[in-house]
DNA sequence: TTATACAAGTTAAACGTTTAACTAAAAGTT
DNA sequence: AACTTTTAGTTAAACGTTTAACTTGTATAA
């Protein structure tokens, strides 16, 4: 009933090898047949069937998406949003992508995802932090792997990261040009890179301006990087006697956590204290004020990382890459409104 | 390398069918035989290959997930958070969602998403508005479509649909327990049922509580049903001498539109005019004050089709369903507090 | 002229499963 | 005892491609 390339082959009266490499456009068939074959293709509208053609070369035309799963519960379409830019530059790419998820607590003894043992995926993206017994177990595979938005301790890879030094030193600067010197930092999960490069970029960029380090306003002793982390963080700080006059949250999600807790306790934002975020998830929500953040271009981010790993699927691509994502501070209603250029 | 069903027969010392039948488990199988084959793809750690499973018994394994572009790229999480659940179930079935996006102006001659025609996909889910031209071309194929969140006006499918008509009516009847008796409706688009369905639930709540209709204070004319469209569906709604003291509107994407007019317009909400979303988009967003909503469980909906889904491929399922996803009203602060039981 | 290279296809094996049809032995029936 | 049926497997074809190796014919080189 489904046309097959043997009935190709039959109504072009070539054989089923030409219609073939007429498929792939081989250079050894003449223009001629060529054209011959393509208009039978076209008349019968046949259409290679992905199994038949993965069987035999070995090649899915998949890519498998992995993701820890407290990241994919998460409330912030974070990864979504990356997880869409994926999608869609693989469309562009003819690959379907499958999503995943995986235990955050993943073992060595824990059962790797289907697709990897049925080869059904070509090349796998792992976002976010993923637990190192589980990326231990996978390069036995040897499938291609990419990372985006965690680069794991060991191994090299290519990876496609967001520039948190430069960002969180965007987001300080754009403080201390609004005239502050008291700005606190609040983050949580100290074991995540991403937090810890905003910290360090948050201390460049004071050290920078002569104005001296005081860990007396910085909170990242907060187990996980929520808004009731954000809110607790908050409390914390306000207890101090040391105030500050300005806040970067490490994401926005404790941004928001933080600003509850400042409306609670009837502070101002920004007329009493300014608000900073880092991530832009929530760019288009009515949060009151509106938060002043570092955007992270995560569709793009997305769209990278599913490039890299075409370009490693068609050897394009030599040595392991890295690629940075710019950040950029977007100055809404909860800070001034200066800016560097 | 990668080690086959040979290689399982031969550590077994059986035949490749037999292997298949044992992964099967095929009664005809002494359980004796039975543990000796099962010992062997446990040492050799044998997985079926996906294609050629495949290629042989015509079921790829995949479900193919569409929506339209429009939906697709929207800010609100809606479709994404029935993609997820369907995704989530699909895990628990043993399937793939393979997702994709086709045009919101599909034409009859448009091309269909490559899944189809590469046979790489055992059935197809459907969610939100579908152009009639791209379901009177996907018929050809006979593959299992369900819908979710969209009946197409022709012909008889498995179905999920949020119960809108009681959705509208429980919206309203909360509106009129606050004591509202001039109670806006605000929507768009009215081609789409869903909008037209909740404003018919609202028409029977003001009918069973004696509260004449008034098309005065009804705004469906916006051609779409975004925030800006609530905003301009707001601006129109106050021109009227005729004042509403409570909104309804039909989305929550509108209600924050409509709610920021408000706030422009000093208009304090609930203190001086009540206002009600569906949806629940935002469940988890600072949105000042909270917004009453209906709450609509987007990740079951996902699941639940999901389920439809899998129960036709098994030919569990005779007639075509229709499941009603019920809703129920999430009390916050745009409004008062009073509910029905 | 003969050998050599190249161009344009074809042949046939291979990919890793599933499954209908077959077989041989054991168990039941008459 | 001579059958039929059942049980527990095996054989081999089929699924729809790709691709290495081969063939045939023509152009080029020596």
């Amino acid at each position: 009933m489904s046309v097959t390339i043997k009935d190709v082959a039959q109504k072009a009266e070539v054989s089923v090898a030409t219609v073939s490499l007429v498929v792939h456009n081989n250079q050894r068939i003449s223009p001629e047949t060529k054209r011959k074959v393509l208009r039978a293709i076209k008349t019968l509208d046949y259409h290679p069937t992905r199994s038949a053609r993965g069987l035999v070369s070995k090649r899915s035309g998949n890519i498998g998406f992995i993701l820890t799963d407290d990241h994919f519960s998460r409330s912030e379409p974070f990864y979504t949003k990356i997880f869409l830019g994926t999608e869609f530059e693989a469309r562009e790419e003819e690959y379907y992508v499958l999503l995943t998820t995986i235990s955050s607590t993943h073992c060595a003894e824990s059962i790797l995802p289907r697709f990897i043992l049925e080869k059904n995926v070509d090349g796998i993206i792992l976002a976010g932090k993923i637990p190192e017994p589980f990326i231990k177990n996978l390069r036995k595979y040897n499938i291609p792997l990419v990372f985006v938005d965690y680069y794991p301790p060991r191994g090299s890879f290519p990876v496609v990261l967001i520039d948190n030094i430069s960002g969180g030193f965007k987001a300080t600067s754009h403080l201390i040009l609004c005239q502050h010197t008291k700005i606190a930092f609040v983050a949580g999960d100290t074991e995540h890179p991403s937090m810890m490069e905003r910290f360090q970029g948050y201390k460049m960029a004071l050290e920078k301006s002569n104005i001296p380090f005081d860990s007396n306003i910085v909170v990242i002793d907060e187990p996980y990087t929520g808004r009731e982390n954000g809110y607790s963080a908050a409390k914390k700080l306000l207890r101090q006697s040391d105030k500050s006059s300005a806040i970067f949250a490490g994401n926005d999600a404790m941004a928001i956590g933080v600003l509850q807790y400042l409306k609670e306790q009837k502070i101002r934002v920004p007329q009493d204290v300014s608000l900073i975020g880092f991530d832009d998830v929530e760019s288009d929500l009515s949060i009151d004020p509106a938060l002043t953040t570092v955007r992270v271009p995560k569709v793009d981010m997305g769209i990278e990382v599913m490039r890299l790993m075409s370009a490693i699927l068609n050897n394009k691509l030599q040595t392991p890459r890295k690629v940075l994502m710019p950040v950029e501070v977007v100055i809404r209603n909860s800070t001034c409104e200066k800016n560097m250029n």
